[in-house]
DNA sequence: TATTGTTATACTCTATAACTATA
DNA sequence: TATAGTTATAGAGTATAACAATA
């Protein structure tokens, strides 16, 4: 058996290196912990949101994403405020520093996603798209029945 | 935005998945952990190596590989002897139970890989091999560049 | 009594660098 | 002085569950 040839093995490896190359931008740069970019990032397209319908767009579970929210608040980066209609729930949006921040953050990290993905043409980006998602399920399965 | 379709996440996700549902049997079942996994994987196909040089192999460094190996030795699944050409280095080799313990686990792991790689056709497969490679290239002069 | 979100805590990983022994 | 490997340690991330407020 070949570790090298193994594909979850290289799964691991590129998912990390393009994780390290993307972290470059939020992490460095801005400052953001990954949980606190994949939850502004979320927020930007999906205006106010229960905290734990953010917490599932990111795939986070609510531990995360209230500590994620938390450190975002303090920096003013975005609200939250108790639901009126039932007040157990916490509705999170952006606030104008919060959509600065994704503005000039989005375009960095969206740049270098594209260029990654100028290695592939057209037909092999569209095979990489079904296959990322068939394995995905495939791998959630797996996981499932243990 | 949409960070469900953001590649550096669906990768992270997808690894994390694969990367779980092989834990499942090496952890789990086995009790070792991802890195010792690694290790035994790589000196099942390389005999007598450095230190050093299976630290390369299953990308580990020195660290990660001195705990790693120090915990299949005390398992008694490797064996590590002092270089005598140069008492610095030191050679680290399976041992009959680490055969053993890899011959049970091997297929075991290789299954679930063939079971992921079903979900894809052989030209699916073949463009998903070399999309992999390609990206990764392009990760690690992103992360080099910063 | 169940649910949402928060807090506490212990555990594992990771990263840096100091240290030992050989050369 | 340089190298291979080990040990120490601090920091980040992860997982489980106890907890408070609300329903």
């Amino acid at each position: 058996m070949q570790l090298q040839q193994f594909l979850p093995y290289r799964l691991a490896l590129l998912a990390d290196a393009v994780s390290r190359s993307m972290a470059a931008v939020y992490h460095q740069r801005f400052e953001l912990s990954r949980d606190e970019w994949r939850l502004l990032a979320t927020l930007g397209g999906a205006g106010r949101v229960q905290a734990a319908e953010a917490a599932q767009l990111t795939t986070l579970d609510k531990m995360q994403a209230s500590r994620a929210l938390r450190s975002l608040q303090a920096r003013g980066l975005v609200e939250r405020q108790p639901d009126e209609r039932d007040r157990r729930h916490v509705i999170v949006q952006l606030l104008p520093a919060g959509r600065a921040l994704l503005r000039q953050l989005q375009p960095m990290v969206l740049a270098r996603e594209a260029y990654l993905l100028e290695a592939l043409d057209e037909a092999e980006r569209a095979v990489l798209d079904r296959a990322l998602d068939k394995l995905l399920q495939r791998a959630r399965t797996l996981h499932r029945q243990g």
